[in-house]
Order: C-alpha cells, then sequence, then structure tokens
DNA sequence: GGCAATAAGTTCAGTGTCTAAACAAATCGA
DNA sequence: TCGATTTGTTTAGACACTGAACTTATTGCC
C-alpha cells in the first residue's frame, strides 16, 4: 500500500485500511463487527471507514439476514449500483467489450467479429469507443476506469510493440488515444495473456495466487501471476514463452532465433502441421482422430512441455492454466505436456505441479481487463477521495469526436 | 513497508518513515535538514525519527564538515560500530564467514578450505560456528542477525533439498541448527545464486536494480534481481538457470530431463570436454588457446546463451551478470554468448540487454548473505523496537553447546 | 566588535487516525 | 417485562505528523 520512498502519514494509515475494509468485502458481504473481527480493526475504526466507503458509493447496507439472537447485524457489502469499470479488447478478428460492477457482475458484453488487420487505429478505437457505450447502455452508474487487452507485446507505456498480425496498430498508443476519447485519466493497456490470467485468478477463487496462464491464441504467451499478482518484468515482455527454446538448432523463428516453442506449438505452425484450415476444422479432425492432426497437437504438446519446463524452472509456479487452442484440445494435448513436466520441473516432485484448463473462453482476456480496474479500486479505495467530487467522467454521455 | 492484511496504526507510519531514513542514509550520510529535504518529511519528524535511531545505536551524529554560513549542520550517518552483521556459507569444498557493520564495510573475514563432502551437518554446522565467532572477535559490537548461504536447491523454509555434492547435508535443516547454535532468533537462509546477485546489487550501486546473476559454481543457479528484490518464486525453486531446456533430445541430466543447460556448460561437463582436471588448469589452457579447452568453454557459452535467452523471455530482465567460473573465463565465453542472445532475446532490440561479469570473487556469496541481514535492518529498523531492550544475544559470548 | 543574513535544529499547538472502554440499540428467550 | 446477547456508536486518550514560530550557531560585512 505504502509507496516507497514516500513519507507516511495519517492519510495513509486511511487508505491502508479502507482497502482492507474492500478486500475483505470482495468474497460475501459482511456486518460491521465481523469486518472487525476479519480485519483486525477496532469496531469502531470499521464503522468510520464504512461510512466513509458508503458515502463514495463504494459499499452499500444490505437487508438484515434471519435474526438471530442480540442486535440484528447490518450486512455491508460492495454496491452493484456503485461505478462501473469497462474493458476492452482489439484482437485480430474481433473486438469485445464488457462491463463489470463492483462485485464481480457482468453487466453488459459486447463481441464483435470483424477483420482488424486491414483497419487504421482510428477506425479501431472508434470502432472500441462505440462498445464501450453500447456496453454501459442502460446503466446510470459512473465510470470506475477502463482497461484495454492486446494481442501482442506490450511496453510499459502501453505501447503495442509486437503484434505480428496488426501490423498497422503496430507502434500505436492505443491507450491514450483511447483514455482521450472515453475522458478517463489513465488507461491500463496490458496483452491478453496477461489479463487473461487475471481473469481466471478471479474466477477461480480456489484456483491458487500462483500459476502460469498459456494463452493460446496467435502467438503462444504466458500470464505469470505470483502471490496473485502480475509478474510484467521490466519493460512489460515477461512471459513470452512463445520464444523459449526447445531446440537450439530448430526451424528459424520469425524473431530471428532458432527452435522456439511457437514454431511447434504456435497457432499457425500447429494448423499446417494438422493440414487443417483454422481451429474449428483442427477440433474436428481431432474428434474424429484424423491421425495427421493428432500428431501435430502432440508435438505442439510436447514442445509446449519443453518450453514450460525451462519457464517453470526460472520462475517456480505451482500450477499452469491452458487458455485459447490449448484449452480447446486439452484432452488430446494434455498426455504429452505432463510426460514433459514430469520428467524436467524440479519442483515436480516435491509440489504437484496441477495443469488445468481455463473455463473461460475467448472474452477470458476482457474480463481479466474490466476486473484489473475493479481489482485496482478495491485494492485501493481511498484515491477517490479526490475523485468522486470532480465527477466528469460519470456521465455516459461524454465528449464526442468532432466530426 | 505495510503487511497486506494487516491493520495499520501510528506505529506504522512510524516504521515506514523510519525506513525511510535509514534507507536515505545508505548511500551517503545527511543532516537532518537535507534528510527533511530528501525524503519530504519535515524537519520536525525527521529530528524525532532521527532521534529514535541514534537511541538504538543504528545512527550516529559525524563531525560537521567545512561551515559554511548558518548553523553548521550536524551529519547523521550509519552507526559503523552499530550492530553487525553475520553472513555465513557453507560450500563444497570451503566455509566462510563474513562480518558487515551497518555502512557495509567488511569488519571481518575468513574463509577455511575444507572439503565439506564427507562431513555431517554437525561438523560442519560446528565449524560454522567457531567461524562466526572468530570474525566476530575483536568486535565488540551486538550481533543484529546472521545469513547462511548454501550450494543447491534451497526450499522457503530455509531447508536444503537438493545439494548434489553435499548428500550428507541434503534435507538437514541447518538454518535452524544454526539459529539455535548462534542464539540468533531467525536465520535466514538462500542458495548462493540468490545471495551472489544481493552482494552484486549492493557493491555495484550503478549497476541497476533488475538483472540476472549467473552463478558458475558447480551447479548453473541464476539469481533473479527484479527491482532490487530478489524472486525467488513460491518454493524458492526460481532461477534453476541449469535446467532450462537447450535440446530437447540432449544429453540426459541428473534432474531427470534432457538437453539441460547444465549439460554443456555446468562446471563438471566443461572440465570432462576440456579435458582438464580443475578450473584453474582450465583457465590455464585457455589462456594458452588450448584448443579443447577453448571448444568446450565456446560450447558452454553457446549453451548457456540459448539457456539465458530462454530465461530472459521469460522474466524479461535488461542485464546479466556472470559471476563463478563464467567470470573467470569470460573474454573466452563472451562472444558466443552475446551471439546467442542478440538472435534470440526478445527485449535486445528496445533495450541494451548489456552483459557483464561480476567483479567479486568467491566471497560473493557470503558478501550478499551479510548484506541480506543489513538490508532487513536498514529496510525496517522498526523490528528493533524491542529487540534492544532483550539484548540476550548482544554478546559474543554465547552459550556453548554442552559437550 | 557588533549586527544583519542565513541556515539548522527544536518546540509547540493543531489535526487526523486509531484504540479501548463505556454506552446505546435491537432482538431473543423465559 | 426483564435479563442475556450481540451490534454499532460515542468519547476520551494516545500517537505521529505538520506548520509556524523560535532558538542556536556560524558567516560576512561594516
Amino acid at each position: 500500500m505504502t509507496v516507497p520512498g514516500t513519507p507516511a502519514g495519517q492519510q495513509t494509515v486511511r487508505r491502508h485500511n479502507l482497502s482492507l475494509i474492500t478486500t475483505a468485502l470482495a468474497g460475501a458481504p459482511a456486518s460491521r463487527a465481523e469486518l472487525a473481527h476479519r480485519t483486525g480493526l477496532t469496531k469502531a475504526t470499521v464503522s468510520s471507514l464504512v461510512d466513509v466507503l458508503i458515502s463514495q458509493t463504494i459499499l452499500v447496507e444490505g437487508v438484515p439476514d434471519a435474526p438471530r439472537v442480540g442486535r440484528p447485524a447490518r450486512p455491508v457489502r460492495l454496491n452493484p449500483d456503485g461505478p462501473v469499470a469497462v474493458g476492452l479488447e482489439i484482437n485480430v478478428d474481433y473486438l469485445a467489450a464488457c462491463a463489470l460492477d463492483l462485485t464481480g457482475q457482468v453487466r453488459g458484453y459486447r463481441h464483435a467479429p470483424v477483420d482488424n488487420r486491414g483497419r487504421t487505429a482510428d477506425q479501431v478505437v472508434a470502432h472500441a469507443v462505440r462498445l464501450s457505450d453500447e456496453v454501459r447502455a442502460g446503466l446510470d452508474q459512473p465510470l470506475l476506469g477502463v482497461a484495454l487487452a492486446l494481442p501482442g507485446v506490450v511496453g510499459v507505456d502501453g505501447e503495442l510493440l509486437r503484434a505480428p498480425n496488426l501490423p498497422l496498430l503496430a507502434g500505436a498508443r492505443l491507450g491514450q488515444a483511447l483514455a482521450g476519447e472515453l475522458n478517463v485519466r489513465e488507461l491500463q493497456v496490458d496483452n491478453e495473456a496477461n489479463l487473461g490470467a487475471l481473469a481466471r485468478l478471479w474466477s477461480a477463487p480456489d484456483g491458487g495466487r500462483d500459476f502460469v496462464y498459456v494463452s493460446g491464441e496467435i502467438g503462444v504467451g504466458a500470464g505469470l501471476v505470483v502471490n496473485g499478482e502480475l509478474f510484467r518484468g521490466v519493460n512489460g515482455f515477461a512471459g513470452e514463452l512463445g520464444h523459449v527454446v526447445v531446440e537450439r538448432d530448430g526451424p528459424l523463428c520469425g524473431c530471428g532465433g532458432r527452435g522456439c516453442v511457437e514454431q511447434y506449438a504456435g497457432q499457425e505452425v500447429l494448423l499446417r502441421n494438422a493440414e487443417q484450415p483454422d481451429v474449428e476444422a483442427l477440433e474436428a479432425a481431432v474428434t474424429r482422430s484424423d491421425p495427421r492432426a493428432l500428431a501435430a497437437v502432440e508435438l505442439a504438446g510436447s514442445a509446449l512441455g519443453v518450453g514450460l519446463s525451462s519457464l517453470l524452472n526460472v520462475v517456480d509456479l505451482p500450477a499452469i492454466v491452458l487458455g485459447g487452442v490449448y484449452a480447446r484440445l486439452y484432452r488430446v494435448i494434455e498426455p504429452a505436456l505432463t510426460a514433459e513436466l514430469a520428467s524436467r520441473v524440479l519442483s515436480s516432485r516435491s509440489s504437484a505441479g496441477r495443469l488445468c484448463c481455463s473455463s473461460l473462453g475467448v472474452d477470458a482476456a476482457v474480463r481479466g481487463a474490466a476486473g484489473a480496474v475493479v481489482d485496482r479500486a478495491l485494492k485501493d479505495p481511498g484515491r477517490f477521495t479526490e475523485w468522486d467530487a470532480s465527477s466528469d467522467s460519470s456521465s455516459p454521455s461524454r465528449a464526442r469526436r468532432t466530426g
């Protein structure tokens, strides 16, 4: 909570304890007395903090439930009618948007299949803004914030640095453009693997706070979740599983190296090896036990296993969650993968490295984006002490672009 | 500073701000007024905090330097005669100990060449305790704490989980045994790669706060330093560079996998390939351009480059520091290594991935261990509010083992 | 030598936040 | 209707920070 190198005062304490309340309420509602018990604060302090959060529309009082002996508890919970977070995703062949309230409920969702390969940044941004509006239509709730998921390598400043399949958008400052259009101060931008990982983190409360999420989209990315937080690395390049080496002298990769995971398990290579036009066809071929398809998937699984072994020996995480294509091919890909992992990962002996498959579909990244906004708000609700006064970004009717 | 999930109060603020003072003084002494300027606190607060730290013997007032106009500043600095930290290292063929004062100055050092392969845990612990005493001999300063460096995989609880060359010590709870003998409450245990990395962090102030330190001892380990902090992973297994895959079907490794970095660049393999008995001989052979030796080192460099490329694509760090054997062979190993890195590491285009060589020798890990103790103290001096009262561990004369 | 200028460090009233304990409120059970 | 029980609020006190006034110590200039 406290920012290193910055002096702490009473306000710092307040901020920390406000965050204690909101995170304690993220799971289930609770009375003030129970909050005091959970957080270790006194009842008096909890009352004071809850008052602040209610006045900020972050919390609301619920109806007392089945009364027992003693004064009935008045449960307090995250306000489903408080500010909403919007997640956006710009991908190769679709755009998506998602509105989430503070409780994590989806309040709006749009998935627009569209080929973005030939579109300019301006066009894509305009479309994304439209989706953002649609997704908030009918919700008379202020905008908490917006986050954006992109397919490719995203720098720390939100720039799209590498996007092999969206060349027109490479180098575009999509985050800043969208922030201007949507009239939000800051807009978090991250790649789909990272945000997919976060979606998994919050959608599976018992799924652990440490895992690798493998995003099997066009590239092979991984989101590293360590102690419930994303590990991004210094430039935001962390988790580039696609360019971990499987064979030093393997096939040449677009990155300039040789034998990268992507050259065995990337979607493009996978389809080519299987001689199938798209993922749907591959899935069908696999279910009818097409030998070429099976071989291609097995090769991919084995290479992915080698790459993940290297990754796990470097970052030491106890679980792997497969997303994207790999989730859809889980059944077929799993044996080769586990075989490699079992023989290669050091920690596989002491801690059973669980492998599982994401239950979220294509909407993982958008959900994660919106969730990231909510998460930030719940982890530091004190940020909004000035925020609620200047509610210029509160109404869905924003300043439209001129022309 | 603040512990997540724990209520914050005024004491929390104090603790944070005390740490602000000590870390601000880690570089150079400063007057109270300058500290106020550096930290952002008021002069009044700084005075109060400094008083506390002086009473705890963490800080001392120095002599006023060349006076200028105005009341002369009274510089405050870390107390070189305050508590001392002890670092210990148990390695395959030596034991080492190091005493560091709060300013980071070495106040005592011992390096005892001894073959530990045949010794039991009890024997090694007893020897280490003796060295710890020797290193503090003549220093009438309380003991700040002790940390221990081990060659192998160290679990989060300090257990030595894998130590291929010290089979008698595998599974031993050396940290707990030493803590009991030395009468310290807790004793930080970590592997030599991690502590070597920390030593590098503090010995090269301009060396950056993000890098991989490659420890070329018996195994090939890596210490990952991210934003000035060690990245240990969930079980403490992070950074096992030796078992990153170079060739999926390469030679069988002791870990059960195939084609691990260790099978090309490990010290044992390296010596075997070069047909040399030990590292000294190898160094000599290399300087007289022995073709076998050069080939072996080049092979190692190339394999290390492949492994490090995978590592950097996973954790995204901007610099590599070579330690151990690799530092000694830097000249010869560097070309092959940089070639692999340049073609394979994604971020090598945007951020120049600097490769350099540690200036510390075999004492890197002990220094790092002692430094880790000092670092912890400076980052949270508030921990010692109760500590100084019960000064049972303050005198060098401790309770000896009975018998 | 005396005195303004300058800068360092201290003192003190004021404010915000937490704690602990007493108090008020609301319900059950007899 | 009354005691038991639990929730939530009030209040006095403690603690740490801030800002401003104040004290201290030195330089530089007349």
